[in-house]
DNA sequence: CTGTGTGAAGGCTTTCACAGCC
DNA sequence: GGCTGTGAAAGCCTTCACACAG
């Protein structure tokens, strides 16, 4: 089988979060029509992005939402647990520690890591805030391999290697530096000033 | 001149910063080799990106740091003022309200809305939280084209409308749906769920 | 000789057209 | 008849190769 296009999966993801609404509401079956409709995709690409899954759809009826939700939840891997590290307990890192959509997608932020563990925002939190020194054990103890930098820029990059050389291999970025990893360490960058830069290009 | 890759918009934004560090250090001129080993890309695609811009470089030499920098703020309209807005002061949009990096951008937040205006989040922060009343005002009087969406999903939609209604013709959305708005708005969506999920699927 | 600018080639992604199944 | 699955075509973006300027 070849490679699935990075564009694919990331639509994928799309996908699973329209049907996660139409099981809600109960809805048993759906064509790729619709689907795309709610995706603001095209049917076809909606269908060439499904092919990649094997057969799903029944031709002339459509895609059974709760065959193609176990499907996708397979293919993406959110059926198994994925325990994730939070480190910067800023502003953005607390937000984002109690932030509800990451457990809606199947994931739990099992500890927060900062510099300064006594840092007055860890008031009110659920989980301690934990000093640096500890994130290399507990990323051994529960096998952490995803983690979420949010620390300043001038900082990310030191931290970014604690965390390779604690064994996270997936680090979801939202320091604005390009972080330097081994290949065997997947990076997304989420950089909010670009996003907005970005818009102010196309209302000119 | 025919229109320029979207992909490509992106990556000036990503230039555009490491020039600036580069500004930071007194740098005067740097070349493709080294600009584009700080931005993670392959020297020929930051020559053919920048060669969008017009001739800047001096050959045998390389770019000039100051002109660059002042050929894309330009390029990207960030020389210009652009006020923005943020609706949804829950979390997430508390602690993008503080967020640094807009600011080194040249953003200013200049008003923050919420349903409950009394929200106990607002205290400590450098302006009062707004009343959903007074949005549509605060956009005309201050000629906001730019709002950033950190409502619940099961808001956005709606909320998406008022903002559209309002005049704003960008939008920076966090909330987890597809926002169904007029041609002529432009909308960023920014999904920290899928953006974790995605890193999931690559490390299996 | 160094390093930019750019048409051409290559690779990846989307769209089309239609065959195949319910 | 309705809707999925998929090879082929088109479009977009990246990479290459090299001309050209300092």
């Amino acid at each position: 089988m070849k490679p699935i296009p990075r564009r694919t999966i990331y639509r994928l993801s799309v996908y699973l979060r329209s049907l996660h609404r139409l099981q809600e509401n109960h809805v048993a079956t759906v064509s790729s029509d619709a689907l795309a409709k709610a995706a603001c995709v095209k049917p076809t690409q909606l269908r060439k992005d499904l092919g990649h899954l094997g057969p799903v759809g029944k031709r002339g009826l459509g895609y059974p939402v709760d065959v193609l939700v176990g499907k996708l939840t397979a293919f993406l891997g959110t059926n198994r647990f994925q325990p994730v590290i939070i480190v910067g307990m800023g502003n953005l890192g607390t937000a984002l520690f109690s932030y509800k959509g990451f457990e809606k997608a199947g994931f739990e932020i099992i500890a927060a890591f900062d510099n300064d563990s006594g840092r007055a925002r860890g008031k009110g939190l659920s989980v301690k805030i934990q000093p640096m020194e500890e994130l290399a054990g507990v990323v051994k103890k529960r096998s952490v391999k995803m983690a979420i930098l949010t620390v300043p820029g001038t900082a990310a990059q030191e931290v970014a290697n604690q965390l390779v050389a604690a064994g996270i291999t997936a680090i979801l970025n939202f320091a604005p530096v390009i972080l330097l990893t081994p290949e065997s360490v997947i990076v997304n960058n989420v950089n909010l000033a670009i996003e907005l830069e970005n818009l102010a290009y196309f209302i000119q």
